[in-house]
DNA sequence: TTAATAAACAATTTTTCAGTTATATTAGCA
DNA sequence: TGCTAATATAACTGAAAAATTGTTTATTAA
């Protein structure tokens, strides 16, 4: 056989973090570790509104060439991305819209942080009138 | 004043990735640092099934002592766990379970992905049947 | 008070990775 | 065939951070 399967994890789909193999904790982390760049979410951000070439991204994000070019490499090969050539142009579209979930839902939850900190502030302020 | 407010983000509850400023960027994105790391991870999913003291985060993991604590400590920051001292020993637990909402998500674009990859794979195969 | 244990902290080493510069490849065109 | 533009790749540098080792603080119990 000339071409090897991809490793099959069973039931990934409908899964339960507690019984994570290490190989697909892994895999999570690796995904989390792509998102976890300022210029791959600008990068991100720039395709939401639908597909772009390479030298629009760069134009958008302000980014160097070479950097985006190996952010892209990143991000299409985690198939968060995908890849098509046109002629000399090469166009790059969101893969996967779950990706936009998962921020909206981080979003929340830093929000749901921000205000807990509001509010442990505002009690630690009511106690400095005191002295 | 002595207490500084922690920087208020106006509305990123109801957050769109496509439009967002770099600052939050940046959060997002050290959002997503954090939980891209095996170990950490790892500790996340001993918490799943409830509260649990360094000593059986440890033992769980298999990870050294000052590993952990220094992988809590960044959690702690987060506002991924919450921390509590009674006596010696010191408890974590999960503040925010939207983490496994997340993780699940991912999981499910992991899946995906896999499933595209074995599909290809199968085509790629029935191609090479013709030679 | 002392000994033992739990956890945090500090310092060090090693690895990883983002950004840059320079070079290569490829497609379209004169 | 040579030229130019779009994208990719390679090599390098500096900074961040992961893991390890050793040390320190704090709490319980003898």
């Amino acid at each position: 056989m000339l071409v090897k399967s991809p490793e099959t994890i069973t039931n990934l789909s409908d899964c339960n973090l507690s019984q994570f193999p290490p190989a697909v904790l892994g895999m999570i982390a690796e995904f989390f570790k792509v998102l976890s760049e300022t210029s791959r979410l600008q990068i991100l951000c720039s395709l939401k509104s639908g597909t772009k070439n390479v030298s629009e991204i760069i134009e958008i994000t302000g980014l160097g060439q070479a950097n985006v070019s190996k952010h892209l490499k990143m991000l299409s090969q985690s198939g968060i991305v995908e890849r098509t050539q046109q002629g000399v142009q090469v166009y790059y579209t969101i893969s996967n819209p779950l990706i936009f979930t998962i921020c909206d839902l981080v979003c929340n939850s830093l929000a749901t942080n921000l205000q807990q900190q509001e509010e442990q502030f505002k009690s630690l302020q009511s106690l400095q009138n005191y002295f």
